[in-house]
RNA sequence: GCCGGAGUGGCGGAACUGGCAGACGCGACGGAUUCAAAAUCCGUUGGGGCUCACACCCCGUGCAGGUUCGAUUCCUGUCUCCGGCACCA
């Protein structure tokens, strides 16, 4: 800990009082109501249909964040969301809400396996053992869930669901025009009825590059085809699929990774290397959703950068597709390269295309002999780019590179010939594989021009280039002569930058610099002055600018203006600034005989050229998305199995519901191999794998065929996927949820029907704390399935989660040298003082500076809960959690300040309870009457009000500092040698808004009250709204915005009347000596302010 | 590079919709209690000036401007830090 000199509370009560606040006492208090709260079932939450269960309340469901258990148990950061959503269930359940508050354990995935796999245990025991550490730890805190509830993902009874709504989605299609997913029975019976078209899905990118097929091919009648070809083409369709792909293969781990899961070309998990390789794999199509999960998002309360961070990834973009002719080797024209770009005005700047190494054309360049064709360098191209690891692809992004294919190309829109290229800055796995390059307007583009001598043709201009180029061109002979055109130019931008003009406005403009100067100036050899000061207000701040721009056109080396203009007409002025101009603007050089785009913004420019695509053929409007299909196997152990069997042919089948779950084989060799050549965990599993069609319930195989098990599994994300669900109707048996359950906890209806339309809010769950490291993944995931159980009728709402709000990262200390590396705590003196710290590292004897950093082990830096609160128990632990500033930003611990909370704490007790005896100290309530009572009471209002509002908020710290001040000042009105300081009806209320957030002496003192019944059910106290008014107000009274005096007045006082009292005062007299005020400004309740 | 978020005392932080900057806690300093210490309690605590003192004055929310009677809060520019994304055409 960094600060060794915090003392420690003594254990044990050896000196002082026996019934002092220590943090012996605390345990006993702690641990006395946790059991209480487990045998009186005091935070079961009873179901609609359970005996106990109360329909007029409204619902509240708070969800903390799945926690994986790690071998390592709890850190600090766990307990501050918990601690959160805690504080507002207990909130909400003394406002009389049924409250959802749930716990449980996402158990399998990679982290248990590699931890599982370290120890040499298998990682059922390990997970098992985690989760106890967890559960235990958990319950020390006292958190209010219904652990009736509890489950784990690795659970038969849980997993069995998992691989229920698996098979929902594998059973499932997604209805294009309808927009929803549909049964698979539903497509398969309009095939055969032959009122949908048999073919195969031209969305499903599995199947983009199929033999003898393109989007447009009918299979025929239903009858007419064969089974393999019918099985395929539903397959498409399915919304869980197989397909063979590029992968992202760890051979370190032996499992392919999700792109995900993917950092900077290394696993997620362990940061080991990651290599591409073709796989057959399950997928689920959530780019069939990519739509809807961007468009609901607008109806969630989350955070914002959550949801742009969800927006970011699925990538939505809109722009065209456009066929470019490619030319055959006899010069012909048979084919077409198509490509997508979002910006089609730029179309007549396209001098060169890019193809991606796989390519499909890119056998086409080596197979069809082109003299032009440098064989042995694409060859050698393509073969470098598959060699290269996404870690180097990804580290050099700077410099281009890439191999001339030999295929040329016709820009259609200019008619040129233009050569098709191969570089892996295309990327096959978005749009087609293929651009048309502008390097004019595109960053990329113009690097990889520059490097290899490719034309760069301007197609749009800025603003302030399309003002040059008017300038250039219109310019008289007085303006372009000699030197002085670079002042006149400088004159001209001013004026055109100041007034956002555009290119319309451009001759009024010229007008009006022309007629602010006096046109013989050409004398003055374009001096700074030439232009300055002329004092028109047309013009503005065009002396003050004129400098920047000169400044401006100098750089640009143009030696005069007729060079300028030339260089406009060439379209090289990019070439000339040496960047590329990516942004929105004007056309200039975009015409052909059948359509213009000149003069036209990039917005028009986009729909002229589109309309003029689509009309002769070769293009269309077309969005497109960065999000790809879910990558959904895992050749792992620790995972669900698929309800999945193949035949002897290789088909696959769904297991029987019936035959759920299918359970995970007990292996005793767990250990993957590290491997280039992937196998699956479960393919050892021998006896497990082979079974009858019979076992599995498939009723499409005779029942004594043998069929094979799939042998990879479930991916992590797949148990969390859902959970939330399950906790509504945990036990259920019969179903992964009950439907009045989902109803109730959904949407606040218990309902037994399928809701339509959409409730609002359109999202189950109230509020979802957690880090914001789940931002797209586990949170994209979820909403996905959750849509598909939405469109099937198996849930409510189109949305799981909301509310969203993410804790921040509670960091800590650490220490850094001059070079920036760290040294862990251990290792650091503080040879200063507390005020003007000198921290020396202790080996080295160097100055280190003190930093925040994330809790490692490595640093030294990490806090173990547990022993927080053997030092001051978890009400203090819970209360300093709270205190350490706004939940959702990150903090550093400071040990230090806990001891703060404890005094909070200390005081309370001490106020209320007779040390020496343990028994209650209480005013009489005569005494109620006393002026200090009826501040207490008045004050005691206020924190009721203040603490309310802080909970909504989520605004803990501010709530706590409520309650302190309260704690104070009945401490200190009364104070311990007057006597008791709080009446019963005072401790009553003030032990009823403690409760949330320091729930065991809360419970202590209610007790001790004479209760016998929770404090945590209790009714949360009422505020007298006419206790939080004062009659008087004190008023600060400014004169020119300072505060100069402070003036007493009714609170009901008007305006005139405050006026009158903050004139007489004699400060305020002294500084208007005599005069009248110009003005008087009554904020009423707040201030004057009074201006001279 | 792009997208978010944040910069306030020695430290963590507070300040409702533009209205008294620094609530509350820690630390520090001084005092009470104690044989002494711990614990506890009371007081002071943004910086500077001035004063015996009370009072009073000036400066102050990363930096530079702007709007306003009044700006931590709104606007423009800029710096720094944190988080995310990153050859997505």
């Amino acid at each position: 800990m960094s600060d060794a000199a915090t003392p420690t509370p003594s254990r044990t009560p050896d000196s002082g009082p026996a019934h002092r606040y220590t943090a012996a006492l605390a345990e006993a208090i702690e641990t006395r109501w946790q059991t209480w709260w487990d045998e009186n079932r005091t935070f079961v939450q009873p179901n609609p249909g359970d005996p106990g269960f109360d329909g007029a309340r409204p619902k509240f469901y708070c969800l903390d964040m799945f926690p994986y258990p790690s071998g390592a148990g709890l850190h600090v950061g766990h307990p501050e969301g918990y601690t959160a959503t805690d504080i507002i269930c207990r909130f909400r359940r003394m406002k009389g809400f049924n409250v959802l508050h749930p716990m449980g354990w996402d158990a399998y995935g990679l982290p248990a396996e590699q931890y599982a796999i370290q120890t040499g245990v298998h990682p059922a025991i390990t997970t098992r053992r985690a989760i106890d550490t967890f559960r235990r730890q958990l319950k020390r805190f006292g958190f209010s869930y219904d652990w009736t509830r509890e489950f784990a993902t690795i659970d038969e009874d849980y997993y069995r669901w998992t691989q229920w709504i698996f098979l929902r989605l594998y059973n499932a299609w997604y209805d294009e025009e309808r927009r929803t997913a549909r049964p698979i029975d539903d497509l398969i019976a309009e095939f055969r009825a032959g009122t949908r078209p048999l073919r195969y899905n031209p969305k499903a990118a599995e199947y983009a590059h199929a033999p003898g097929v393109t989007a447009n091919t009918i299979a025929g009648p239903w009858d007419s085809v064969d089974y393999e070809t019918r099985r395929s083409i539903v397959d498409s369709y399915r919304l869980a699929y197989v397909s063979e792909q590029l992968v992202n293969w760890c051979p370190k781990l032996g499992t392919a990774l999700a792109n995900e899961e993917v950092i900077d070309g290394r696993s997620e998990r362990g940061g080991y290397p990651v290599v591409r390789k073709p796989l057959r794999q399950w997928m689920m199509r959530i780019t069939a959703y990519a739509d809807r999960l961007i468009d609901d998002l607008a109806g969630l309360d989350w955070p914002e950068s959550t949801r742009t961070q969800q927006a970011e990834w699925i990538g939505r973009s809109e722009g065209a597709e456009i066929d470019f002719p490619l030319l055959d080797p006899d010069k012909s024209i048979t084919r077409t390269l198509r490509v997508y770009t979002t910006r089609p005005d730029t179309i007549f700047g396209a001098t060169y295309m890019v193809i991606a190494p796989e390519h499909p054309l890119v056998a086409t360049a080596l197979e069809e002999a082109r003299p032009e064709t440098d064989i042995d360098a694409v060859e050698a191209y393509i073969a470098r780019a598959k060699a290269r690891t996404d870690v180097d692809r990804q580290a050099d992004t700077k410099t281009k590179t890439g191999v001339f294919s030999g295929i040329m190309a016709v820009n259609p829109a200019t008619g040129m010939e233009i050569p098709v290229w191969i570089a892996d800055y295309v990327l096959m796995g978005y749009g087609h594989g293929a651009i048309m390059a502008v390097p004019a307007h595109d960053e990329r583009d113009f690097e990889f021009a520059r490097q290899f001598n490719l034309p760069i043709r301007d197609v749009v201009l800025s603003r302030i280039h399309w003002a040059m180029a008017y300038f250039a061109k219109n310019a008289t002979d007085d303006e372009r002569t000699g030197d002085t055109w670079s002042t006149h130019l400088a004159d001209f931008l001013g004026l055109v930058t100041s007034t956002n003009a555009e290119p319309d406005h451009m001759p009024t403009l010229l007008a009006r610099v022309r007629a602010t100067r006096p046109v013989v100036g050409a004398a003055g050899g374009g001096g700074a002055g030439a232009g300055a000061g002329s004092g028109d207000a047309g013009v503005g701040k065009r002396g003050s600018t004129q400098g920047e721009w000169l400044e401006t056109i100098a750089s640009m080396g143009f030696a005069s203006l007729d060079d300028l203009r030339n260089a406009f007409a060439e379209g090289t002025i990019v070439e000339r600034f040496g960047i590329a101009y990516s942004g929105a603007g004007h056309a200039i050089n975009s015409a052909n005989a059948e359509v213009s785009l000149d003069g036209l913004s990039t917005a028009d420019a986009k729909q002229r050229i589109i309309a003029w695509l689509d009309q002769k053929g070769i293009g269309r409007k077309k969005i497109n998305y960065k999000l790809r299909d879910w990558l959904f196997s895992r050749q792992r152990y620790w995972g669900e199995p698929f309800p999945i069997v193949y035949d002897e042919r290789g088909f696959h089948f769904p297991v029987h519901e019936s035959k759920l779950p299918v359970t995970l084989p007990p292996l005793e060799d767990f250990k993957p191999e590290e491997s280039e050549d992937p196998q699956p965990l479960l393919a050892k599993a021998k006896d497990w794998m082979r079974t009858t069609a019979a076992q599995v319930g498939v009723a499409d195989l005779p029942a004594d065929a043998i069929v094979r098990r799939e042998t990879n599994t479930m991916p992590g994300w797949a148990g969390s996927c859902w959970y939330y669900l399950r906790y509504c109707d945990a036990n259920n048996q019969s179903r992964f949820i009950g439907k009045p359950a989902e109803s109730y906890w959904m949407t606040g209806r218990v309902a037994t029907s399928h809701e339509r339309p959409i409730p609002t809010p359109i999202g189950g769950v109230d509020l979802y704390i957690g880090g914001n490291e789940h931002a797209v993944l586990h949170l994209l995931y979820a909403r996905f399935w959750h849509k598909v159980l939405f469109d099937l009728g198996d849930v409510s709402t189109p949305e799981p989660f909301q509310k969203l709000f993410h804790q921040g990262l509670i960091t800590s200390y650490a220490y850094q040298r001059a070079d920036k590396g760290l040294v862990a705590v251990d290792m650091v003196d503080n040879k200063g003082t507390e005020e003007k710290p000198r921290y020396i590292a202790r080996d080295t004897g160097e100055e280190v500076t003190q930093i925040t950093a994330k809790m490692s082990k490595s640093l030294k830096n990490v806090v173990n809960p547990d022993d927080v609160i053997a030092d001051y128990g978890s009400d203090t632990f819970r209360l300093y959690e709270m205190y350490m500033g706004p939940l959702e930003a990150s903090k550093p611990w400071n040990t230090r300040d806990i001891t703060g909370l404890f005094r909070f704490l200390q005081r309370l007790w001490r106020l209320t309870v007779n040390e020496e005896t343990g028994s209650l100290r209480l005013a009489p309530d005569t005494s109620a009457d006393s002026n200090a009572h009826a501040q207490i009471e008045k004050l005691l209002h206020r924190t009721t009000a203040k603490v309310e509002q802080a909970i909504e908020k989520l605004s803990f710290n501010t709530g706590i500092a409520a309650l302190i001040e309260l704690v104070n000042a009945a401490t200190s009105s009364v104070g311990a040698e007057n006597g008791p300081g709080l009446t019963r009806a005072q401790l009553e209320r003030l032990a009823l808004i403690l409760c949330p957030f320091a729930p065991h002496i809360a419970e202590e003192l209610w007790s001790k009250l004479g209760h016998t019944s929770a404090c945590s059910l209790a009714p949360w106290p009422a505020v007298d709204e006419s206790m939080l008014r004062d009659s008087e107000v004190e008023l600060p009274v400014q004169v020119q915005g300072k505060v100069r005096a402070r003036i007493t007045v009714p609170a009901d006082a008007d305006d005139a009347a405050v006026t009158a009292v903050a004139l007489a005062e004699p400060k305020v007299a002294e500084l208007l000596s005599g005069k009248p005020p110009k003005k008087v400004i009554v904020v009423k309740g707040r201030m004057v302010n009074i201006v001279l």
